[in-house]
DNA sequence: AAAATTATTAAGCATGAACATAATATCTGT
DNA sequence: ACAGATATTATGTTCATGCTTAATAATTTT
């Protein structure tokens, strides 16, 4: 039976586990790993760069491998589009444009896309709903100097999240997570009470560091999102 | 000069951000790519490798490469050891044990480690301070069964996050960031108001179906956690 | 026409050998 | 003793080849 990369994988994660393997030890090289198990270096090779993305060990060249010395929690995250993550939910995504139109950028979110000048942008408020229910509200920020067509798009039938997604991959992507009160607005349109605390997610993406959109999703309350990562 | 396998990434991920290929499209069979990078098929390989992982392709025995349907934003987040985290900031970090006593789970616990019957675990209660104000007040639950070592720890001196990750490495991790309203006593101890809007980290860890710990990390008013990632 | 079988295809994996590269250790001259 | 040049080493990458394995297409059977 060929020894299969995995296998290789879980033997070391096993020996972390097992406290075999303590954070700053040094593992033996590719090539004496590869006699232990049998196996060509390459398919070690492999095994390693799967521990070395998860964060369990760090290799740099010469130095060899080490089990990583301050552990961390390295989780991912998928963000999917707001219509498909409520269908995940089961229930039947709807859609409401609240306002649109072209505006100059204040202050944090000419920050948010790192420009040194407030420019024009087109400035869009929707309500994404569930079962009829509001489950978020988005505030969202256009540049349409890079995305002209973003003007001729009716953004009372398609949601600017979708369009966007679908139309204009990005290559950089800046995310925040945060907890804040709900102002008097955000209040009215999720039906909660204001002071409610909400959870918020801030998205900015680029395409060659010139901005596309910055987006501010307001959760209903209780709002959350999760992950599962083994490690 | 050989063709780098990060050339050929970058090219398909190019191609994907001028629209040359949307969000279905089939790829050319490795095979293909190779002749038209002029290189092997495992440079190929390593390139899409990077690009499956980071959810831009989707690729299928048989079925071949695709561009991904529907474009998920895939972020990675590290959530490094509290103290850590503090001294990034350049604060100094400190510690106050709070409580320490051993209790039934209650039941929001007892689903988070998904048993079917409550039992007796080590219920932890302590503050991190940056530069000697409140950052995160931890209210954590730990299996004394799986880990009785954390029995013999003084955790007035080292704190149970810093000591579980670096004695008790898991397999599987469940994180949930949501946002809540301070309570009486988490408004105190932050000292803040009550009804603030709170960022919450709930994790949860096992090895091998074991309970291990199961910790509820709150922020200070403003605490949030951040990401970039390319894609 | 529907179901079951078989063939084909493209990705997944393994191998051994070679060269590249960054980090570290060693040597050398002052 | 120190700084700079040089050798060494373990990982990183590429290559050509061959086999494995899901998924799909084609074919045969019922």
């Amino acid at each position: 039976m060929k020894s299969h990369w995995t296998e290789i994988r879980d033997e070391i994660r096993r020996r972390v586990l097992e406290r075999e393997l303590l954070p700053g030890d040094k593992l033996p090289s590719d090539q004496e790993l590869a006699e232990e198990f049998g196996c060509a270096r390459t398919t070690v090779q492999r095994a390693m760069l799967e521990l070395a993305q998860s964060g369990t060990v760090r290799r740099r060249r010469k130095g060899g491998t080490t089990i990583t010395l301050h552990p961390i929690t390295r989780a991912t995250l998928d963000i999917p589009i707001t219509r498909l993550e409520i269908e995940a939910t089961g229930k039947t995504p709807g859609y409401t444009l609240i306002s649109q139109d072209i505006k100059q950028t204040p202050e944090p979110v000419t920050k948010a896309f790192r420009l040194s000048q407030p420019v024009d942008m087109l400035h869009v408020k929707a309500l994404h709903l569930a079962d009829g229910a509001p489950y978020i509200f988005e505030d969202r920020w256009v540049c349409h100097t890079t995305t002209p067509e973003i003007l001729d798009v009716d953004l009372s039938i398609e949601s600017a999240n979708e369009w966007l997604i679908r139309n204009r991959p990005y290559s950089d992507c800046d995310i925040r997570f945060l907890a804040q009160k709900a102002t008097a607005d955000e209040a009215r349109l999720l039906q909660t009470n204001p002071d409610d605390a909400l959870f918020v997610i801030e998205r900015t993406t680029w395409v060659n560091s010139l901005p596309i959109t910055m987006v501010r999703a307001v959760g209903k309350p209780g709002y959350h999102i999760s992950t599962r990562s083994g490690g």
